[in-house]
DNA sequence: CTAATTTCTTATCTTAAGATAACGTTTTCA
DNA sequence: TGAAAACGTTATCTTAAGATAAGAAATTAG
């Protein structure tokens, strides 16, 4: 865990603003709450059996969320820069992680730990606007999954692509073919056929 | 809209409990936002186009969310009493919905509108409980998305079927087999070979 | 109570996806 | 820099799902 420069303070603050704005004093006790982790290329944020004790925020670099099925890799979903990063589930609840996240290239996360987490809500000063916070992130992720439930439900897998085409630009341009794949649902081998499709 | 008894407010406390509990000061204002809603069956909780203004919760039958698709209708997800019920994505962003929800049996919801929600969160009486329900809430869809996702993307059609026999009782003992089929992501048809297959 | 509608299954045919392997290319990293 | 690993495409074969239609059974509604 390394000190927090100003520098990714303020990067978080700016993003944090769209939910909710700390006065000094709140962010001063805020920021007591926070750490940096630092991840290498490959290295693990969190694995399946483990609870997931911290809620993080991208600084820099980018992890892939992922299971083990049947001994296979299967990507599930991203996170980049100025996204956040948790297996929420296993956050939330304190149940063990069922994936795994790791970091694809060198990933600067600003992290806050479950206990700190729970502190702010239950400190008087933060409690209101964290709770505010927390409600903004869940039902903006709320929204991003219902969205792509309904992918799933009313799309193939051809559509999702053309859509993540039109939406998914960090994905598309960041990620290899075989984990844009998982993430659509389908294999490496389909996704490579549907392009080959759709150039026609 | 009806007056709302004792009998259904208590209903809901007892469930919103789960998330918050209101002192009887808190909940005599609380329940001056709260409207019930009848439906009878088929008809509408929201359409496609419609800003949907209301956040329910179910207090007996049961609805569906689905989309029409090319002509077809596609269901999309369900809830049983005790459930909540919005289009979410609509009542949080202020975007039209893109799915209907309709009750399958005469329905009765408590409502809160979209005007008395923001009410109650501006409410400095409230506002730091409702807060904290919202988050609450909106963390447990969450959860029950990122899940539903994580089958889409790491089961096969047959596997998702055995799940919803194991833990989604309410679904298949009430709901007919072709809405289970596009919940699952598959045809009736589809569904029905799965079920010939798996009884071998 | 009967007619109409809905629901589920079955069959056929078509289409696309999964599994697997091979191969060339690119990237990684020791 | 050179060997190994990762990546994307292609081919083949298999399997399962989609589209469609028909018919039986169950449910609903007048």
């Amino acid at each position: 865990m390394d000190a927090l420069s100003n520098q990714q303070l303020n990067q978080f603050r700016e993003h944090a603003a769209a939910y909710v704005e700390f006065n000094e004093a709140e962010w001063i006790v805020c920021i007591q709450h926070l750490s940096i982790l630092k991840l290498k290329k490959k290295e693990h944020f969190i694995e399946p059996g483990q609870v997931c004790k911290t809620l993080g925020f991208v600084l820099s670099g980018s992890v892939r969320y992922y299971h083990i099925i049947d001994g296979k890799d299967i990507t599930n979903y991203f996170s980049f820069e100025n996204d956040y990063v948790s297996s929420y589930k296993s956050f939330l609840t304190g149940e063990p992680s069922i994936s795994y996240i790791q970091a694809l290239e060198p990933t600067t996360i600003l992290t806050v730990s479950k206990k700190n987490w729970d502190a702010m809500l239950n400190n008087p000063m933060l409690a209101y606007k964290i709770e505010r916070f927390g409600r903004l992130l869940a039902e903006y992720y709320l929204i991003c999954y219902e969205d792509r439930v309904t992918a799933f439900i009313t799309q193939t897998p051809e559509e999702r692509y053309l859509k993540l085409l039109e939406s998914g630009k960090d994905i598309i341009r960041r990620m290899p073919q075989h984990y844009i794949a998982n993430f659509l649902g389908i294999t490496p081998v389909s996704l490579s056929r549907i392009r080959k499709r759709i150039l026609v």
